[in-house]
DNA sequence: AGACTGAGTTCGAAATCCGAACTCAGTAGT
DNA sequence: ACTACTGAGTTCGGATTTCGAACTCAGTCT
């Protein structure tokens, strides 16, 4: 259908799981320390049903485990995973962006390294030049690998 | 309605700009130097009826630009604006995670440091510091400041 | 007994998405 | 002058998703 060949594939994919309006949202409220049902359909808004059918995908996909909380009416909570947890990369990128790009940003915490303060940057990392660097020097992005 | 404060309106701002299954896939699409209408609709296999709007509501965020490119028959292509390339540090962070946990990635090109090569990893930086961190010790992502 | 809790389901109405066919201006070929 | 083609869309009806509100179900609390 369409002629994405080898790392198109790999965001697609991973778009078919979080590539929605919730997935991510959920992902965040999980990483603020929300586990419940209830929780997370009050602190997002979301509907009920479709809480439910993203809860149960990124279950299957790993991102969120169901964990018994208590027996005697069984309860379930929602834990992030460690590949969950992995997505925050994505994330902060995301609230970066936003911070410094969207219009209506009324963001007033903002991003920072936690021993000391200072407002971080995202950058890429080169192990081999041991330096940091921005999306311009990226390739293989495409498959063709224009920058 | 939900009680999310500060940078919390900052990711359902942007996840309302790009928080669905085809506005990434544009950006990419962009990255890889499509322009044009037809093109997008044929590599992403996307509706053209949708490809329409979504194109329209990523100019009006400013991630694309719709620019005439020829006058006889007046055609319009869409460019990436600097806020749109900026998106890329969250598109990399997204192929990175479907690389290391996407059970079914089946990705053969991976992302590399241009001029060297090397595979290349994301970080943070902080510039008083002087040192790449992990998400780990970054503070703010929530309201409350839990990692 | 009656009210409450928490994790869901069920419902019908509304918004989105889809593919296929159509439009519209101009160009190229015969 | 007639036909075919290009490229950026629009129009259509039907299928899928989303929504809010109300309901269920097991167990607990008073």
């Amino acid at each position: 259908m369409n002629q994405q060949g080898q790392s198109g594939a790999a965001i697609e994919e991973t778009l078919r799981v979080v590539g929605d309006r919730w997935s991510i949202l959920l992902v965040r409220a999980g990483l603020r320390g929300i586990r419940r049902f209830d929780d997370f359909c009050d602190d997002l808004g979301i509907a009920r049903p479709v809480l439910t059918e993203r809860l149960r995908r990124l279950v299957k996909f790993g991102i969120f485990e169901r964990v018994k909380y208590q027996d005697k009416p069984v309860r379930y909570e929602y834990r992030l995973t460690e590949a969950g947890l992995a997505l925050s990369p994505a994330l902060v990128a995301l609230v970066r962006w936003s911070e410094e790009y969207s219009q209506e940003a009324t963001s007033e915490t903002t991003l920072v390294h936690a021993p000391c303060g200072t407002e971080l940057e995202q950058a890429f990392w080169c192990r081999s030049c041991q330096t940091t660097f921005g999306p311009h020097a990226v390739k293989g992005v495409g498959v063709n690998g224009e920058s």
